[in-house]
DNA sequence: GACTGGTTAGTCGGAACCGACTATACGTGG
DNA sequence: CCACGTATAGTCGGTTCCGACTAACCAGTC
């Protein structure tokens, strides 16, 4: 199998990508990532930063550059792209889009157990959370518009629309199933308690 | 502010959700996961089982039983659910279905610099992402036909009814993208490394 | 001209996470 | 009847992650 991957964390991905226009030191890239709003895509935490930036550099990815320093200011390390990071920036992106992850959003753990909420308190948190997205999504929706008016080119706010989408299905996943619960088309299980599947007919608890 | 939650690793979610049914210990906690399937929607690992469980009972939500053992094997260490416990699981449950986390999945991180990839490379990642989605998808709903057929309630397969929603989702924004780019409506900018977003009249680098 | 609040820049230690490992028991085919 | 694979049960240590902190500088302002 192909060995794991060096540099795990998407907030390095981030920093290549940006490295890519010119050099720059953390804390800039930090500032700049949140100037685009690309913090809405990547984690950025300055911990987080300085750690990914380091091992970008163990791996050859990235350079130190130089290290300046004005005044008594602590310094500022400069990194720029290596060429091998400039390849390994446009396979890992390639990867990326290639092949989904198994990832664990924390509301399918949620659905997971939605029966043991019981029906009424599952309905009315379904119906608060659709109307979060909702105004989460509207929220979006504004800002693609604004982009639109700015004439700012739609690739470079695509992500946007990336998340509108996947916020719109999942609201009308929830509107769904609230119907059905309404409906009376998903119902409960007799017990409102567990979520047993196999009743199990050798009973072996002590 | 509210407090932050004592014990934030979803796995904890899950092992509250089985002791509500029967005390247990940890190996079987995974054990009983791995059956039903669970680990589709937590993260299950060894070590972060017993981390996890430890914290429960750190904080009182669960409580260590008995200490058993057979033979010369290791300890099993039974843990039951507390009182505490019990409520804190319901209104952990209901927060993260009330109120939906911002999370960074991969692709929303590949989305973000789609533009990099250039317009031919950017084409074939998402047909080929879309074809390993449609596998999954398929996958999803022949697992649900035959739950079905087994007449398990709806309720207990929720959660992949869920994922297919969204895997759908997923792979018709990526379809729509894709005609958008063969079409020319989805156009790349002049030079196509950069993904600066404004031109910024002002130059500020040295 | 001292104090306050904000920005620039980065360090550090503890918590969380997870893979690799240990060790016993069980079963089964040659 | 024993070697080997698999299931049972859990420990441990290294890496990753991140929030809280340090510390200098700047711009007002009373």
């Amino acid at each position: 199998m192909a060995k794991r991957r060096p540099v795990s964390n998407l907030l390095g991905l981030a920093v290549l990508g940006l490295l890519i226009e010119q050099p720059m030191h953390p804390y800039e890239m930090g500032a700049t990532l949140r100037e685009r709003k690309l913090d809405g895509s990547f984690k950025v935490r300055t911990g987080s930063l300085y750690d990914v930036v380091e091992a970008l550099q163990r791996v050859g990815w990235i350079a130190a550059d130089t290290t300046e320093r004005e005044g008594r200011r602590p310094e500022r390390t400069v990194y720029s792209l290596t060429e091998l990071g400039q390849l390994e920036f446009a396979q890992w992106l390639d990867e990326l889009v290639r092949t989904p992850v198994k990832e664990y959003p924390s509301f399918l753990a949620a659905v997971s157990y939605l029966g043991a909420l019981g029906r009424n308190r599952a309905v009315q948190a379904l119906q608060e959370r659709i109307s979060v997205l909702d105004t989460e999504i509207r929220a979006i929706q504004a800002s693609q518009d604004e982009a639109k008016r700015q004439q700012v080119p739609r690739l470079f706010v695509i992500e946007a629309d990336y998340a509108a989408a996947m916020a719109i299905a999942e609201r009308d996943w929830c509107v769904r199933i609230v119907d059905e619960m309404r409906e009376g088309t998903l119902t409960w299980p007799a017990r409102p308690e567990p979520a047993v599947s196999a009743p199990a007919p050798s009973g072996q608890a002590s």
